[in-house]
DNA sequence: TCTTACATTTAGAATAATTCTTGATTTAGA
DNA sequence: TCTAAATCAAGAATTATTCTAAATGTAAGA
């Protein structure tokens, strides 16, 4: 596994200056989530980092995403009601999900696009966040059909 | 409270189309919804369906609601993993909400503007829903500052 | 170094929205 | 009217997540 700090250094600074350690739980759980960039959920990412840390506990994971998450390191991803995802990617990007597959792909925002560009918010709203799910079908399940 | 037929008329063969029958819970539940458009949860939906059909229960209320949604004739709105919400407008249109009043707002999409063309898809990736959510302060919340 | 305060981890209990199960009721059509 | 399928209803079950309380770890100051 890559190292952390190759990734996003200045990870540590991130987690310190919100008032938070750096513990070894919370930086196995951030380097399981560089490793493989597939918006895994909660337990999934409790899975993966047991067979590095065989003693960590669940609520420990939840403990350290949400640090992860209020560090603003890490993003959650929600599709429908189905259990909460999780995604270091800290680029402006919407989701894709396939419907078929059940892959979540990233999707970037189009340069030269504004989120208030495209849709019609009234006067006096301001956007903070902005969560964007598209459903469908990805290029390999289409090719298939 | 407007009669159903008023805000859609032909709402009744929607159902019948899908294989299923208009029953009385089922059109409480449309009335509910049509009333008052403030995006209610299955348990104020409960709530509200209550006061006229006392004798409803909450399980009724989901499977109506399940059976709306399958039949087009109502969305589901999802914000964060809060329970989910209902919404009978149809038209092509995002939502925002206030993070300080919690209200909901349709939010329609600009003419002009696809997600195709906002969003940096994949070539071959085919969009069949999409989930939009902004977050953020609404005007009358701003002007309170 | 020792102490103190506080952050963190952990296991398991608690919570809450939703789904499932089962039996009763209703309805449409023969 | 009769029958089969659809629907409703009550409560149990499920599941992701949060909470609680006790144990452990850590940083900073005396």
């Amino acid at each position: 596994m890559k190292p952390v700090a190759q990734e996003n250094p200045g990870y540590a600074e991130t987690i310190s200056h919100n008032g938070h350690r750096l513990t070894p739980q919370r930086r196995e759980v951030y380097e399981v989530l560089l490793a493989q960039r597939d918006h895994p959920t909660a337990t999934e990412v409790f899975l993966r980092t047991k067979q590095r840390m065989p003693s960590i506990s669940l609520a420990t994971i939840y403990n350290c995403l949400e640090t992860l998450v209020e560090c603003g390191l890490v993003k959650q991803v929600n599709v429908e009601r189905d259990a909460t995802r999780y995604c270091p990617n800290l680029t402006e990007h919407g989701h894709f999900m396939c419907e078929r597959c059940g892959k979540i792909y990233d999707v970037p925002l189009l340069a030269s696009k504004r989120v208030g560009r495209t849709w019609d918010l009234p006067v006096g709203f301001t956007v903070v966040h902005n969560d964007i799910m598209l459903r469908g079908a990805c290029a390999d399940c289409n090719k298939g059909t």
